[in-house]
DNA sequence: TTTTTATTTGCATAATTCGCGAAATATCTA
DNA sequence: TAGATATTTCGCGAATTATGCAAATAAAAA
């Protein structure tokens, strides 16, 4: 007896726990930032440049990604590199662009 | 001369188009909503069910999610048919919940 | 046309998010 | 150890979002 129809919603929990991930996306440095990280990862530093933010507030962009899943750190000397956890994520973004 | 790299960042148009896209989806409830959708048309009344919302609640979300252009409606008779326009939903949802 | 059913909008309130400067931390270097 | 560099946290005001009740709309039915 198989069933051919969409799966169940979720359960809610992960609904919230993937609200968490979308809203994380749902801003435009916050995507910025993930997109960059796409070729590899880059320094908290370079990415203030790219999210065109002081460097506290993209200090907490970087948090918001991290608790979500998306990204992760791992210090390096002085500096902390921050890695995509979500190689999904540009054909996610082909995905909201297209226009049908 | 090819280029092997990831593309550039998208310009900030584009990033706050999709940005309001992942924002859209980032809440439990118009998450419950658009997956609900994945089976075809359903109308708002029995989209608040699935919410766990007051139609008022509810109304507010599908506004949101039409959008963001994820979803469309239709009247027929009395009812309101809303309509999933994104198909790659399930997809991304799946994307997210990945444990890699 | 009046009534009923379905959906949206106005309003008020509570909660959350955003952004930056200043202060605090952490690590490396002299 | 003292100083320089990199990053995060704190405090706080401004802006945005979420939610339900009640009123307003829209279309079907009587």
């Amino acid at each position: 007896m198989t069933n051919l129809t969409t799966p169940q919603i979720p359960d809610e929990q992960t609904l919230i726990d993937l609200a968490e991930t979308f809203k994380a996306l749902g801003h435009p440095a916050r995507l910025a930032i993930a997109h960059a990280l796409a070729d590899g990862p880059v320094c908290a530093c370079e990415l203030a440049n790219i999210a065109h933010s002081s460097n506290s507030t993209t200090s907490r962009h970087l948090t918001v990604l991290r608790h979500a899943g998306i990204i992760s750190k791992s210090r390096q000397g002085q500096q902390i590199f921050y890695t995509l956890e979500r190689p999904c994520l540009l054909s996610m973004m082909n995905c909201c662009n297209e226009n049908s």
